[in-house]
Formats: structure tokens, C-alpha cells, sequence
DNA sequence: ACAGAAAGGTGAATGTTACTAACCTGAATG
DNA sequence: CATTCAGGTTAGTAACATTCACCTTTCTGT
């Protein structure tokens, strides 16, 4: 009865074109329960029901449980994949790439909680995540930032002393400690101001330091 | 003769705790079973014949499952924050204990795999972690590492014009995203080196800085 | 001394849950 | 017009976490 509203919501840019309804409603009842409970406390029979369809279905569809949360956060991935790319074109310096990366980043969890969560706090424990689909993209993801630190590094922007993959670990990693806070306690966060703070930061340093000659 | 209430705490070796054989043998067959496996895989059934006890027995000790997994991780974190207050002790400058305390975050993380995997990977998925006893250990460690930032802020160490949370978050994100993937993909980290190279990106930032007066 | 409470532990159910096998139905396809 | 096939359903099942009733040994107050 209760069946999940198609249109407006969700990832769906013209990317769901091909996918049988049934699969649709799946997935998108999947993204609509995970704003109000965590993976873990939601049933297949909740899933179904919300859905509008057996929990037979559900497996016809997806291998498992796991598989249709690894493939909603897949569509979720791809779709910001793309966004991502045209982000940083046209950006001059590594060290702005890296700032513009930063902002959308924060911003893409301050409004997309439900990809914020899955990616940030349901996944993580699953073993076979990181052989996943969608753990791939991420590593794609991953690499596009390296690819800008060590850029950074080439044209002298960025230390040369400290390896790129520790540099992105700490970048990923305060992004990510972040937003985690913010997810696990719903509370609101400013891409703007925050994405600021953490530049400042990731950029010179905690140290107090004689460096009056900032501009931007 | 009444035998002697011991209100120690069982961490990994067991043997001073005041608890009764039944508990510590369960207690101790998760931690062992958290070396191979997920939380999430490992069945009662599994715990309950690897102690040699009734599946039963888990639960005149504990209220459910996710509870023994809290206390487990409880136990481990009574045990480090013990350690924790003395490793700051006699360190003069925020910013050598800030370098102590990451040196001490990323060696009990890199010699205790079953504790960093609890805590980075297994309870955040439970949104009542949040909520529970170990989480309010973890605060309470997390509000040392903020007054150590503070006092820095105040000494003239550390910088004034980013709030002491931000740069906290920072920290830990750094070292708990370092840690995850260790733990994820089974790598040995070298503590050494890693605190090293965080500590040099932490406090002088990674843009590339005619900073010629830097400590040898 | 001894009733009885408390502590430590067991064996056998029970209700949920994820997942599966077999079947139905209409519409393309050849 | 037989057949495949996509989309969907009905009716299970095994595994799992959790509970209930019960047993035995140790401690405690009077």
C-alpha cells in the first residue's frame, strides 16, 4: 500500500531508464528508510512492503541484502563521479583544485545525508566491501585527488618531503572524521565555513607561525 | 574465607578480573574471534562453544550481543586510558605532547589490531554506540586531546584563528583514516615513521613554505 | 544450624530474519 | 503457435539471536 513516490527524489537522472520498475521502488524505498534507520534494524520485509512488492523480488534483483545497498551506493557514486570531474576543470593550481575538492566534498554530505551515511558509516564494516563496485569508484575518486597533490608537488605548490598518499590520507581522513560527527549526531553542517577552517589548516599547518602574508 | 571482590578490569589477559570464569571465557573468545572474523559474522553459537559455555550464559552477562561487543571494547579502553594519562605526564609543550599522543595513538592501533577494529570499524555502524559507556570514554579522551590544543592555543604554540575542534577533528581523522586502512587490507604500519610524517603535515601544513628555521 | 537467597550455569524452545525453490503470466520473438 | 523470457508471486526453510524454566553450589542472616 504504502508505495514509494517515484518521480522527483533520488539519484535518477536518466540513469534509471532501464531498470524494471520493480528494481526501481527497491532501491529507491532502500534510500528513504535509510534517512529515518541504519542498514543494520532494516528488514527485507520493511524494504518490500515500503516497496510495494514481495521480498522474493528483492533477490531477484540483487544477490543479497548487501548487494542492494552496495548497488544504491553505486548509483549514488556514478552519479556524483561525473559531477566531479567537471568540478575541478577549469581550475587553475593544485592547491585550488584541492580547495574547490574540499568545498564539494563537504557539500555533497552537508546535502546528501543518505550517501553520506552509507558511505561513511554502513559499508565500512562489511569485509567485502573493499573488493566491491562501488569501493572501486571510491578508489577512483581517490586517485583523482592524488593525482592533484602530486601536481601540487611537481610544480613546487606542495612539499616534496611528505609522500601524496599520506597527504590525501589526512585530507580524506579529517573530511571524512567530519562529516561522520555530523551524520552519526544529524547535526547540520556549512560546507562553506568548514571547508574554510580545514584549508587553512591542511594548508599551513596548526603552528603558529610568522605567516602574515595571506591573501585569500 | 570470602573471596576477594576485585573490581579490576579483564583487558586481554583476563586473569586479575574480578568476574566470574563464564564471563571472562566469552569476553576473551570474541576478542579471539575478532582476529579472523567480523563482529557481524561471528554467531553466538560460534562464541559461546569457542569459551566452552551455553549460548545462554552470554546473556546472564550480557543484555544482547552488541552489548558484549561494548563491553569488550569498554575493557580495552579503561585499559589504554590508564596508559593515556601517564603518557602526557612531564611533557613540556603542547605541541610535543600533541606528537607523544598521535605517537601513542598510532602504536596501540598498530600492536592491537582487534581494539582498533572495534572501535574503527565494528561499533559505528550501531547509531546507540553513541550513546553507550565506551563512547563516553572515547569522548572523554578526545576532551584531553582538545584542552592539550587549547593550552597550545593559550601558550602561543598553536594558532588562534581556527577553533580547537576543527583542528581535534583534523588530528583524529588523520589518524583513525591512517588506521582504517590497516586494518581494512591488513597492513602493518610502522608508527615511527607515520607519526613522523603526520606530524610534520599536521603542524606546518603541506604547502611548501620558504620555512627555512625549522627544527632539526 | 540451616532456610533461603544469590551466583553460576544448562537444555530446550521460540520468533525473526535473510534467503530460496517452484510456479504464474503476459508479451515478444522466430 | 510454440517458446523463450522478463517481471512478479506464493510458500516455504535454515540460521540466528534471544528467552524461559530449571539445576547446582556457595554465601548470608538469624
Amino acid at each position: 500500500m504504502s508505495a514509494v513516490k517515484n518521480s522527483g527524489k533520488a539519484v535518477k537522472d536518466g540513469k534509471t531508464s532501464g531498470f524494471p520498475p520493480g528494481r526501481i521502488r527497491i532501491a529507491d524505498s532502500l534510500r528513504l528508510l535509510l534517512e529515518k534507520k541504519d542498514f543494520g534494524s532494516i528488514t527485507t520485509a520493511e524494504i518490500a512492503r515500503t516497496a510495494g512488492v514481495t521480498e522474493a523480488l528483492i533477490y531477484k534483483y540483487f544477490k543479497d541484502k548487501r548487494d542492494l545497498l552496495y548497488q544504491v551506493l553505486r548509483e549514488y557514486l556514478e552519479h556524483y563521479d561525473a559531477r566531479f570531474e567537471l568540478d575541478v576543470k577549469g581550475i587553475k593550481g593544485a592547491l585550488n583544485k584541492l580547495r574547490k575538492v574540499i568545498w564539494s566534498h563537504l557539500n555533497v554530505y552537508a546535502t546528501d545525508r543518505v550517501f553520506a551515511k552509507i558511505l561513511l558509516v554502513e559499508v565500512r564494516s562489511f569485509p567485502d566491501y573493499y573488493n566491491s563496485e562501488p569501493y572501486m569508484l571510491v578508489k577512483k575518486y581517490s586517485n583523482t585527488l592524488k593525482s592533484i597533490i602530486e601536481e601540487g608537488v611537481s610544480n613546487g605548490e606542495i612539499r616534496d618531503d611528505v609522500s601524496p598518499s599520506i597527504i590525501r590520507q589526512i585530507i580524506l581522513g579529517a573530511l571524512e572524521n567530519i562529516c561522520l560527527t555530523a551524520v552519526a549526531f544529524d547535526r547540520v553542517m556549512s560546507p562553506d565555513e568548514l571547508s574554510e577552517s580545514l584549508c587553512e589548516l591542511l594548508f599551513s599547518g596548526i603552528e603558529k607561525n610568522s605567516d602574515a602574508d595571506r591573501k585569500t
